[in-house]
DNA sequence: GTGAAAGCGCTAACAG
DNA sequence: CTGTTAGCGCTTTCAC
């Protein structure tokens, strides 16, 4: 039983396979096909079930449909959720997506990009970068790929943004920390610690203390590596027992290491940090189910799924870009 | 800047269109082209950075290299696992994966496996199916497409399986509580009832509990709705305070009831079952954090990703399809 | 208002 | 060993 396909309906409807196509793509009217020729042609396509062949389609009109989203690492909630609300956005233009992970892998990254534009065909990207500068994206080969950055911003890079105020939700919660009462606050920071996200967060953080009296918070700040976060907790966790008086609040800028260092400090080994304050950027479920209060900055991730999405398919539509940042506010939640 | 196709290259090597596609699709040798040809297109294609068009290729072929993964809710950590495995079998394979939830719902499935075979072409498909039976898969035009059930057994349906011991699993759990002195355990299972996996494990649970001599276990058994976790967690909860003499252990049968579960009895209104134990169907990071020690039931999550894809695979490639059930074991975790 | 025909870029018979 | 050629199923220009 061979799949129905244009030529088939044609003959059936007694139409050209033109005729077809454009009612298919809506340009029935465009082209003046009366509107009971259309209501025919619409009839017998439901009728029949007929679907066109994207690849044919695809091939004919350079277009695949298909949107691609690469971010660090999809298991992670926060990904996930955008990746979640970026779906939701394309698949009511009829767009589908193709999600990677780069696991913060620049050479991995060129990758994917490499892949998803000239392998797969997409028709935009949408990319939460992991690159310390923009000497990939600047190729003039680019320039004819609608392409809109999440998340992080690249440095010097004129491109369509979508992020969040990272400065000030960190600068924020460490202000809640030391307003209940932290004296010194320790940061815990994620590799790649080039990474827009982290500076900011790490500055947001500092000039808190800073504005609270706080000399050298350099000192209390420990790199936590992207793929060894269990160990480097403890180790961070260990130099920090050195500091003069002890810490006596954590600010951890990323959920992962935040859910390694709940679990580090149940361990009898490191009961010392027990009673230690908590603040995590990033608002994850558990800290609902904990019996420990944590402190976070909740992000809106949904909206960054949403409007990147939203500005692509508008690029992609044939608007003009005009290489916008948007920068949404964070929440801060206390326990 | 056109595109590099195959044409250009061609010309420029000197060969026929022909042999270049030959040598790139690994038939070289099969057509008996010389090394040094071989060789030749393969330097040039490298250094030219040829990549071929899929759409065009996939036409010809009517092969997409694309792979649909259907599973009920990809946030869920244990499908985002099983993904992640099976993504990572097929892109060593030189194919992609494309993911979609049906959140358990069954016109939701039907479309998005036609979406996926007739409008994206999949080569094959991954299924864990919330069908109550078979009758849509056992339709003839389905035959021709390579399948691989996950998870849940569609009843009276012979076809390719990969899914786990849900009753002895169950049941090992289940005894586990008892050994530790559990009197009365209830049991909190997620909808629809229908799939097999409930009902394994349902079975599991009741068979354990019978053998220990306790009559009538379904009275201790609460279905909670896939789209009303919370709320039907808390009223659950408040209908087992009827039972005489009161629960001392709850099983739940899914990770969401789990998360909610612990969320809700740590409330004020909750707090009668704070020392309740509780036993889970399927292992989460969570457990390890929280200071309540809850049992679990670790599925080889990773093994069903790589098996299922393995499998659909070889049946891609051209092996006689034996349909063959492959049932994976579970290891219960005691805390 | 509608149709004929060209061609998107690739693969695989078939011919030599 | 290598090349010629005929499509895969669709869209779109151009002609009527």
């Amino acid at each position: 039983m061979r799949r129905l396909q244009l030529d088939d309906l044609a003959k059936q409807l007694g139409f050209s396979k033109t005729l077809i196509s454009m009612v298919l793509n809506g340009k029935g009217n465009h082209y003046g096909i009366s509107q009971s020729t259309q209501a025919t042609v619409l009839d017998a396509v439901a009728k029949l079930n007929y679907v066109p062949n994207k690849f044919a389609k695809s091939l004919r009109t350079g277009r695949s449909h298909f949107i691609g989203l690469i971010v660090s690492d999809i298991a992670n909630p926060f990904y996930s959720t955008i990746a979640k609300n970026v779906e939701g956005v394309l698949s009511r233009e009829g767009y589908n997506l193709m999600v990677c992970s780069t696991e913060e892998n620049e050479e991995k990254e060129k990758q994917l990009v490499e892949m998803m534009i000239y392998q797969q065909g997409v028709d935009g990207l949408i990319i939460a970068s992991s690159f310390k500068d923009a000497a990939f994206y600047n190729q003039a080969r680019f320039n004819t790929v609608p392409l809109v950055f999440i998340d992080r911003v690249l440095p010097l890079y004129s491109a369509n943004y979508v992020v969040i105020d990272n400065f000030g939700g960190s600068a924020d919660v460490v202000n809640k920390l030391v307003e209940t009462g932290a004296k010194k606050v320790a940061c815990l920071a994620i590799t790649p610690l080039h990474l827009s996200t982290i500076e900011d967060r790490l500055n947001g953080y500092k000039s808190a203390l800073l504005a609270h009296g706080y000399k050298k918070p350099e000192q209390l700040i420990k790199a936590i590596h992207y793929d060894n976060i269990q160990n480097d907790v403890e180790a961070a966790l260990n130099e920090l027992r050195s500091v003069k008086g002890g810490v006596d609040a954590i600010f951890v800028l990323n959920n992962n290491i935040a859910v390694a260092l709940l679990g580090t400090i149940r361990r009898k080994e490191y009961e010392d940090f027990k009673e230690v304050k908590i603040a995590c950027f990033d608002d994850i479920a558990l800290f609902n189910i904990m019996d420990k209060k944590v402190f976070s900055v909740s992000q809106p991730v949904e909206e960054i799924g949403r409007n990147s999405s939203n500005i692509l398919l508008e690029i992609i539509g044939g608007k003009e870009n005009n290489k916008t940042t948007t920068v949404l506010s964070t929440t801060t939640i206390t326990r």
